[in-house]
RNA sequence: GCCUCUGUGGCUUAGCGGUAUAGCGGCUGAUUCGUAAUCAGCAGGUCGGGGGUUCAAAUCCCCCCGGAGGCUCCA
């Protein structure tokens, strides 16, 4: 208990917003003020929950105490969460504040602030040397609790701890794991040649920033007229002009054929749950996002983080029997929603919402959930190198207790021999989260900051929690151990990845440009002037991809212009040269130099073969716009 | 959420106490053109929103909203 003792002429407050763990309140009690009062901050800290009564008793007294030497009549409790580090459970928090208040209430004029709300105060302190104090009260025979005896302790209780706490109080031991099986600390590696790994591991565990300019992809998101912000929405939520759309679609689409091809089943499940039903609940504190609520009549509902909700409730109301697993299922979410906070919005990286690929997959025992890791974190790689991400392009973290690493040392340094590179390892004594192993790939931006894309997790929690149970061989239920995977990560973070990725080229004297298969025009055609016009449309209807042409009245040299700022792939002018031999010249932007296109002459069958080689086994979708340029708007 | 910076026609932007610059884009006309921007004219702005100071505010002050950076991430 860490007590802050303010002695003041008078203290008011009145509540702002409320928090996830805000205590109900009645209308009389959302502002309050004493005159001549003993202020009484208090944070209920992690160490007092085993002697609650201790620290009750303990703090009253010390409050009398004071309230007496000062001559205090009126006593203010005022919850406090930043005098302290280590904060108790909420649930524990109100209690131990209502309890002091009832034990001073009988001496004592006392008011309390509300738990678990942001709050406006004002006080007026005295100044005289009593007036402000500063007591500390641990529970006898404990010394002050440092971060690992924390950690021991919130161990044994149940479920109480949220995971944002969690993360806080978790000590973590990092290391890095190379191919050839050596577990390092940090500080003895050498990054030399791992320049990327060094910028992930800085802004994991240093929190290093490097920068203060805008993230370059968020100029290329609107420029090449993917996303936008929309400020007639909340923050973070992002509007997709038709080119973004179909790339968000590809993209979508894609990720789903992935995931049919291993066997999951797509499902679709509610955007908006119950914020009182059990399972659900209890699930929130274990998952560290903050959440929309909504308020539906007299129901308060929150809107979903992920798709786990709806297929574990649906699990649970399945019947699976040893021979259906391993039982994979996925959803393209759109949206998960996530209140981050404004700050740490930024355009297509973070966002609060967004579309995001969630998979499940329902495992007997805990080696088949191992042997499933392993499958997915192959697929992931795949995936990503599909969109356009390649194995350089991300850094390998992997999380894990210290047990797990005993017992599974091989199979772990066979995901950094996997990747052929070393790979970021955070390490814990004990199990704080919901799962027991998991990884992520982490994109490390143009200004060094890393953010995760895929990832997959074994969950050893949440099957008992929604009651998800199979039947074994033996005609016995038993609960499955669950696999969460996202193969892509976000969509928009892909999107965010593959700008990034391309500004850092530009940087580097190389031409900027989107996977084919992703390009909104993959060929633009440019008549010389309108004579061209029947012969462009002949060759367009030829090629058998996404082809527009720039009919417009401009001259070559600012259509050609523009097609490259538009990162065009295959850019082909048409003059009298073409209508004579039948034959098109094709600019190949992908093996062009910024100061050297190259140029090719070939037939419409040449380049459509080469299209079609290029993009085999992706989605397909038409042009997202008109075909002639001088028909489309302009949408920024 | 906190701190700092920022917000001028669709976009980029000048002006920073005397009611507003220019380029791009759009429209109109001329030009029909061989690979990074053809020429001319026209239209378009209650200077993010609201309040205040002043004879006078895009310019100074306050509040709110959006954006960026940093910090922070439940009482």
């Amino acid at each position: 208990m860490q007590l802050l003792l303010i002695h003041s002429d008078y203290i008011e407050y009145d509540v702002k917003k409320s928090t996830p763990v805000a205590e109900k309140i009645e209308e009389s009690f959302r502002s309050g003020r004493l005159d001549e009062a003993l202020a009484a901050f208090m944070a209920v800290e992690k160490g007092d929950e085993s002697a609650v009564d201790e620290i009750i008793s303990r703090t009253v007294a010390e409050i009398r105490n004071v309230a007496g030497q000062v001559k205090a009549e009126n006593i203010m409790i005022y919850p406090y969460a930043h005098l302290s580090p280590n904060l108790s459970s909420p649930k524990t928090a109100v209690s131990v504040l209502k309890s002091v208040e009832k034990e001073l209430s009988g001496d004592f004029n006392v008011k309390r602030a509300p738990f678990g709300w942001y709050k406006a105060f004002r006080i007026s302190c005295k100044g005289h040397p009593l007036s402000e104090l500063s007591r500390s009260i641990v529970p006898e025979g404990k010394s002050i609790s440092s971060g690992e005896a924390v950690a021991a302790e919130g161990e044994k209780e149940e479920l109480v701890s949220e995971a944002l706490k969690a993360e806080s109080t978790a000590r973590s031991y990092w290391h890095i794991l190379t191919p050839e099986g050596e577990l390092l600390n940090i500080d003895d590696f050498d990054f030399t040649g791992h320049e990327n790994l060094q910028k992930f591991v800085n802004y994991e565990i240093s929190k290093q920033r490097a920068v203060e300019r805008a993230p370059p992809h968020v100029e290329l998101m609107r420029r090449l007229e993917i996303a936008d912000y929309e400020p007639g929405s909340d923050s973070g939520n992002m509007r997709y002009y038709p080119k973004g759309r179909l790339i968000k679609s590809l993209l979508e689409n894609y990720v789903l054929e992935e995931s049919y091809k291993v066997g999951a089943m797509e499902v679709e499940t509610p955007l908006m749950y119950d914020m009182e039903h059990p399972s659900l609940k209890n699930y929130l504190d274990r998952f560290p996002a903050r959440q929309y609520s909504i308020e539906s009549d007299k129901r308060k509902m929150f809107l979903r983080f992920a798709a786990c909700f709806g297929q574990f409730l649906m699990n649970h109301d399945m019947t699976i029997s040893y021979k259906n697993l391993p039982m994979k299922m996925i959803e393209m979410t759109r949206y998960s929603f996530r209140r981050e906070q404004r700050g740490e919005l930024v355009g297509l990286r973070r966002l609060r919402a967004f579309t995001m690929p969630d998979m499940h997959s329902l495992c007997k025992d805990m080696e088949q959930a191992v042997e499933q890791f392993n499958e997915q974190y192959n697929m992931c790689i795949s995936v990503l190198d599909n969109v356009g991400i390649r194995v350089d392009d991300f850094e390998v973290a992997v999380r894990f207790t210290r047990d797990f690493y005993n017992e599974n040392k091989d199979f772990l340094t066979n995901l950094a021999k996997t990747v052929k590179k070393p790979v970021l390892v955070e390490m814990w004594d004990t199990r704080f989260f919901y799962f027991i192993l998991k990884f992520e790939f982490n994109f490390v931006d143009a200004l060094a900051k890393a953010s995760a894309l895929s990832t997959v997790q074994i969950d050893v929690e949440n099957a008992e929690r929604y009651d998800i149970s199979y039947i074994d061989i033996d005609g016995t239920a038993k609960r499955p151990v669950i696999l969460h995977c996202s193969p892509s990560g976000a969509i928009e973070r892909c999107i965010y990845g593959l700008l990034e990725k391309e500004a850092m080229r530009t940087e580097a004297g190389e031409v900027p440009i989107l996977p084919l298969w992703l390009s909104p025009t993959q060929v633009r055609v440019i008549p010389i002037s309108d004579k061209h016009m029947d012969f462009a449309m002949k060759v367009a209807e030829q090629l058998d991809c996404r082809v527009d042409i720039d009919d417009r009245e401009d001259t070559v040299g600012k259509k050609v212009r523009e097609a490259g700022r538009e990162w065009v792939p295959y850019v082909v002018v048409l003059g009298d040269r073409e209508v004579e031999t039948g034959r098109i010249n094709v600019t190949i932007r992908s093996e062009s130099r910024p100061d050297r296109p190259k140029k090719v002459e070939m037939t419409a069958e040449e380049l459509n073969a080469r299209v079609r080689s290029e993009t085999t086994g992706m989605p397909y979708r038409g042009l997202p716009l008109a075909k002639l340029l001088s028909a489309r708007p302009k949408f920024l």
